[in-house]
DNA sequence: GCTTAAATCAAACGGCTGTTTTAAACGGTC
DNA sequence: GACCGTTTAAAACAGCCGTTTGATTTAAGC
């Protein structure tokens, strides 16, 4: 059997397994048992469960963060001279992992995992993906600020969180969602969701900021 | 040995625990362990390990959807004639829960496992957790309706479902969320998180509708 | 103090876990 | 076909898991 067979198999029944119970939940077992390959295969290929876990992720989180940088860049292209929008800057952050899902058989597993990464505790993991999302990190906030500069640092910050915690809910719940509301989850749906949650949070970041509350600490 | 003690003393260990580091990765020794008591008592006080975690949720999680129904009602009988009010709406369904947090000595754990319960795919837990919130989004829902009497019903899950993402990813990450902007996490810091959390979303929610993309099923 | 129920305890049950080890099979090259 | 590196396979290791069991202790009521 080739390499590329069993790895891949590996990977992908992690992937759905991971997606459906979480990391802990499912054992390596469930997995060799669900890509028909042999339980020691994980550790020739991959070395150990954590190892595998972060293989599942970077596997189909490096290309959507190559796709965000590379959007980002054609809307500052495409600015020029003039600022940057806000809605392109989103889209660049959020299209690229919804259209990935919707090209991929895998269905909605790549976005559960995705998502779920987001609220996931393991050490390990959060380790691991400081390192994969630096360069996005970096990039986007220094997009953020061009688009919205009169936003105060501090309140840039918990609106981040807030998109990032409404992007994540989505991504880990997209099938149940568009099921609910009818709407169609497959290639073309995906821009649908995209532009909603660009609307949303667009909106939520140039809200009116109020007077801060007495006793601020300095940041 | 009192038999509340041993019971709460469980009830701590576990919130903690479970809201460090999930569910599954932690094991009822690590429980009893930081608890100090014996672990039989595990399954004399609670039954099982799911039990014990659904114990754990609803003794935080009630009280606060108690909380919010009573702040809806307090802002319907405010509002009497007129319109409910979009803002009071979403802080009767946030503050109650952050508010919570600032007043118990468990700090952080609270909200931490009140936002992964969100996400967490645990198919026993979200089965109980349809009971246990099935008042407050009957009551909410209609709250949400009457704030927002154009909102077409598609757009209202949706951007529901974004809030929600938002709500609990802060509820996650209060403790790094108030450390990294250098906002107080105390029994003030909670309100001006809540504020900011009903500004970034009452925006979202009256965010304009851009027509519907094509192929868009009836529902 | 006695009886009964509640609570705690330690050990065990039956099963599962990630990792390691060693041998065999496979595939490519000469 | 022999050799070598890679890959797969089965078994085992050492440890951990949730649950159960039966004995003992504690607490409550009379």
């Amino acid at each position: 059997m080739a390499q590329s067979d069993t790895k891949t198999k590996i990977l992908d029944a992690a992937e759905r397994l991971f997606a459906q119970k979480g990391f802990d939940a499912v054992s390596l077992r469930n997995i060799v048992e669900a890509a028909k390959v042999n339980l020691a295969a994980v550790h020739y290929h991959f070395g150990s469960k954590q190892a595998l876990l972060h293989a599942v992720v970077s596997r189909r989180l490096r290309p959507v963060n190559e796709e965000r940088l590379s959007m980002l860049a054609e809307a500052r292209a495409k600015a020029g001279k003039r600022k940057l929008k806000l809605e392109a800057v989103l889209e660049s952050l959020f299209a690229p992992v919804f259209r990935a899902q919707a090209n991929h058989k895998s269905g909605d597993s790549f976005t559960r995992l995705i998502g779920r990464v987001v609220f996931d505790r393991n050490a390990e993991l959060q380790k691991f993906m400081v390192g994969e999302l630096a360069q996005v990190i970096i990039q986007f906030s220094r997009a953020f600020d061009e688009a919205l500069p009169g936003l105060d640092k501090t309140e840039m910050d918990w609106r981040s969180h807030f998109m990032a915690g409404a992007m994540a809910h989505t991504l880990c719940n997209a099938d149940l969602l568009a099921s609910f509301t009818g709407t169609d989850a497959g290639a073309e749906g995906y821009e649908a969701t995209v532009q909603r949650l660009v609307e949303f949070t667009a909106a939520g970041f140039r809200a009116k900021v109020s007077t801060p509350p007495k006793k601020q600490k300095s940041s």
